[in-house]
DNA sequence: GATGAATGAGTGTTCATTCAT
DNA sequence: GATGAATGAACACTCATTCAT
């Protein structure tokens, strides 16, 4: 659980130490590639969008399959979870960190934004209050899967799913229009 | 914003080199001592605790007194905040991991019931929906708070007191018996 | 006279510092490996164990062949002579000392082995009394050896070839049977 | 049996540490003082000489009487032989090792003539051959005690005083005029 | 292009020694 | 005289990076 050696990222690659630095300028360089790969690029966001996009039902519906996803699929590998900590701490004190942040910060507005979409469509079909902060709540709703899924990671949650689920089912409520 | 040297905390800290290990067994020692002494500790729950217990008002207007002391306190140290990011960091790959892990389960559980208490009392006075989920409502408000700081730091999100405020408010709105 | 640094054995082997941990697990098992190459391996005795098999003459003669081949090639190299004196405080002091003392245990009876050879040889042919106790004999000449290399160093004696002779001459005649 | 700290011999002589330095100027110091006050002083040699004055007997028997009193003493403090191979070691190394040097040269010469003392007694009344190398034989015997109770710490000889005592028998056969 | 032996800058840690009390 | 908190020189060891093959 130790940040693995370049040799032991090698190995696990299957091929030569120094091959590793003819795809990656740097370790620094590989790390950053392997964010970017698994959370800042399309990967994330549009293996949810897809299912959202060609998911029918109310808006309401639609939020709650999209927070049963993304929980679903985080809970699947926790190990990957475990890294997002990694590049947290590396937005904050690697020597590239401004490049995490720009990564980080556009990877939240990615996600910020999809969610932003089915609350606008649901203000638009008169399903959630007109005077909804869309915004505020799309980045709170987002920032509500991180901190659930680090909190299972503490122990201090054990059941993130339906945690997350009740705790929509209020904000619904809170946003509907009924 | 590299890790410090011990070299350089003794400079920074007035003492010899050599001292710092007189107060502390190692790097690793220190670097959770530090952490201890910043979250994992009571002084972090309990400084917003009195100001609650002395708070008169509705569960929802001392809930949102809660929302906006944590988001102003933390807002006046994001420094220490860029520290909490490291802290999670260390405990998905310190070697001391579980020791961070323990500590930060402990840290949620302690602010979780914080908020756990303010929501019995409304459910108490009538004021919140007796169905309510208390334990995922605590953990997922308290996750928020987390999160909102953490998109702050990345600039995704400007105004985390208000962005905080307008959710909370949804939120109280479908914990509303009304 | 002083224990070398790693970084002065790496000048002296003409390599990098860092590649002296190629080849060592640490400076203890490079010291260790040292002592193994110069003294434990067969290399001590069959160097002379040699000479005596290939020798002819009587028991005796070859003995003192044995003694006056071994304190020659010791004062040849008395600074290897120093070695086992960090040798012998390594096996009461190292924190592998157990390894230490396994390998002299074994260096000390393969060397004890050839001489009770040469002696059982001579009480086969009748040269030396049958009631000899030879493996106390062989450890004591063994150990004389050492002893008299170890004086010299202190310059308590002079000239150890000479004294070990002379002793040896007279141990001889003790074991005569004549 | 790693060389003791400062801070151990002091918490073991019931004193503070910096106390330590009221008494030896340095580590080194103390440690060559404890090497005179155990093997250069008056008392290893004393200790013996005594015995050997008062016993009566033949040159042979104080010989032997000496050897039994050597062997025994020493088997029961192995732990303060463990010591002379760290002195030997500092005679080797250390930064004061040439007065390591000189007292050991003193060490051996003493207890040399000693020896000596025993063997001109018995030449005087006959007992050994006139023409025995007095000096030659004395370094031998001192040596001998030292090598055999090594190779008792090596555990590759079981039992120093019956060896002794018969390679002494085989020597005083050779040294005797009938 | 692929490799891994060689490298040495960098750093945590120890512990003999000092000195203010 | 006695103390032990403070010190920093000293050093083993790691590991990202290079480059000759």
């Amino acid at each position: 659980m130790r940040p693995p050696r370049i040799a032991e990222v090698a190995v696990e690659a299957g091929i030569g130490k120094g091959t590793v630095y003819e795809y990656f300028k740097s370790k620094e360089a590989l790390f950053f590639d392997v964010f970017q790969w698994l959370f800042a690029g399309r990967a994330v966001v549009s293996r949810f969008s897809v299912d959202i996009e060609t998911l029918g039902g109310t808006a309401a519906e639609r939020l709650m399959a999209l927070n049963d996803a993304i929980i679903t699929a985080w809970m699947k590998e926790m190990d990957s979870f475990v890294l997002i900590m990694e590049f947290w701490s590396a937005s904050a004190s690697s020597a590239i960190r401004d490049q995490f942040k720009t990564a980080f910060k556009a990877a939240y507005e990615n996600f910020g934004s999809l969610v932003s979409k089915l609350l606008h469509a649901g203000i638009a079909t008169g399903e959630f209050r007109p005077d909804t902060d869309v915004e505020a709540v799309a980045a709170a709703l987002v920032g509500t899967w991180d901190a659930l899924l680090l909190q299972k990671w503490f122990e201090s949650v054990e059941n993130p799913l339906a945690y997350s689920q009740e705790f929509l089912k209020i904000v619904l409520r809170g946003l509907s229009t009924e």
